[in-house]
DNA sequence: GCCACTGGCTGCAAATTTGCAGGCAGATGG
DNA sequence: CCATCTGCCTGCAAATTTGCAGCCAGTGGC
């Protein structure tokens, strides 16, 4: 019986959680809570009536029948990318949209893929906003920010983005008084700065700023320690002159988009663009 | 573009819109309400960024686009007929559902067709309680009602079955002082005495009953007038001694659902059982 | 012309879905 | 052993979707 209780979205869920295995790896590919994974996936079962995925090895393992299943839905994957191809077929994507974040994101992040993304979308224009002051997101300046903080709530969607780590750089043979690199004090709060201080090295530190590639530069020099995110460690921790420590903490990266650009294709697709530059940080 | 904002089960409102031509149509055919077909069919259309559909006298005619994205369609509703078909094959559906309903809609709407549908799932086990009285719904003494009276909330679930019309019926050729046929002042309120009133023929009334199968046999007589539902009018509008005459008002027919069997596997099947029956009911 | 019917849309309330916070269980590492 | 991390689930609130009532426009019949 597939009446209209069969709610075609939600076979969706079922081959999400096949690929990744489980339930907050679904969560993550398909950009949805988990809770509504599992929600979603017992609603199927029950308009099925079938037993889709074992526990096994903490791994979510489909059933034979749901194999057979998953064979019908990854046909039906086809016809809806045959489908988008019919809309993407309509060359009116167009608009100039602004985009405030740090330096070291627009850098290190969207910028080495923004050529080849424009290149892709003639009718776009993208504004980077680029600064270490947060715009003032609230006054309209900007179209989409992503925020290191989870901003307080406003008249916008925030949305979770990814996160990143962060690490703990030194000289691997220990040196007598490295220049310490910290935060200003106004970024006392981050755990970058709160890691320092807990090493007892803010107070000890000889070069202060808010500015990570200076960091970046005095700790190539092999004379210094400081704190940097994930995405600027890649040389670092690949100097075998330097020691790469992981911080227990990690940093979140939030998305601010404005409200009534929610159903802008346009800014849909920018967004997906930045979700998946933040995806492939770690990848030159 | 095909992100997750692109669901796929609003695809399905496109080939229903195709289908029937109107909003209103698919409405009816997927048994949601004709302003969810609208809003639905907007968000595939931002969704796609297409035109899917033209306005061309009073119907719905789809795009050269939308025609395109309808093969794709259908042959994702091949695949859902199959994926339903796998959960078809596991044969779990039993149980025992209580259907509380007038007598005239039990013998004639559905009894025709209740022995092949417990052939064709023999889990099934179907009480049919028809009496003229109501059951009381509200103390589970029945899982499923069918009124012809919206009935007022409580803790179970409403929802819109069907409607029938009403006929007066009245010999050919007028004789002198026909018995008149109506139903019983608790039933003053009804569209059938209402209508008897106006016609000033309810005083005259000679047969009181609420059995409609006694008012039918009378009509058969060709001696009296009478207003029944259509279910039961087929022979005697065939009749060329008779005069049937539509009422200008129709008696809607309501369906009830103990909560509780919302999820319920074999409640459903039930109701789109029900449905069917509503569907076919001016078939024999 | 008037009336009834049908289809489509708007606004509001109700119903449903989703996200978030918190808790629990299991696995891993120090 | 304890702390941390990860995955999953529950309860509650927020967000979204849906249904209903009412309105308007168009069409057909009297």
């Amino acid at each position: 019986m597939t009446g209209p209780d069969l709610n075609w979205d939600d076979l969706r869920i079922i081959a999400a959680v096949k690929d990744e295995g489980t339930f907050a790896g679904a969560s993550a590919h398909l950009r949805i809570d988990e809770t509504t994974v599992a929600r979603r996936l017992a609603r199927i079962q029950r308009a099925l009536g079938v037993r889709l995925f074992e526990a096994a090895d903490g791994l979510r393992k489909p059933t034979p029948q749901c194999e057979r299943i998953l064979r019908h839905i990854s046909d039906m994957a086809l016809q809806v990318a045959k489908i988008g191809q019919i809309g993407d077929s309509v060359p009116d994507l167009a608009g100039r949209l602004r985009i405030a974040c740090t330096n070291g994101i627009a850098e290190q992040i969207l910028a080495p893929r923004l050529a080849p993304f424009l290149a892709q979308h003639p009718g776009l224009a993208i504004q980077l906003l680029s600064s270490s002051e947060n715009v003032q997101f609230s006054r309209w300046q900007a179209d989409i920010a992503i925020r290191l903080r989870k901003p307080d709530k406003g008249d916008f969607t925030i949305a979770r983005l990814s996160d990143m780590r962060l690490y703990f750089i030194e000289p691997a043979t220990g040196i007598d008084t490295p220049v310490v690199c910290a935060y200003p004090p106004e970024l006392d709060q981050i755990p970058e700065s709160q890691f320092l201080k807990t090493r007892g090295l803010q107070q000890q530190a000889r070069c202060v700023t808010d500015n990570i590639r200076v960091i970046h530069t005095l700790l190539l020099s092999h004379r210094a320690v400081g704190v940097l995110p994930d995405y600027l460690c890649a040389d670092l921790r690949a100097d075998k002159r330097l020691k790469a420590t992981s911080l227990p903490r990690r940093r979140e990266i939030w998305l601010l988009l404005q409200n009534h650009l929610r159903q802008d294709r346009a800014a849909r697709v920018v967004i997906d663009w930045v979700r998946e530059c933040f995806q492939h940080k770690d990848q030159p």
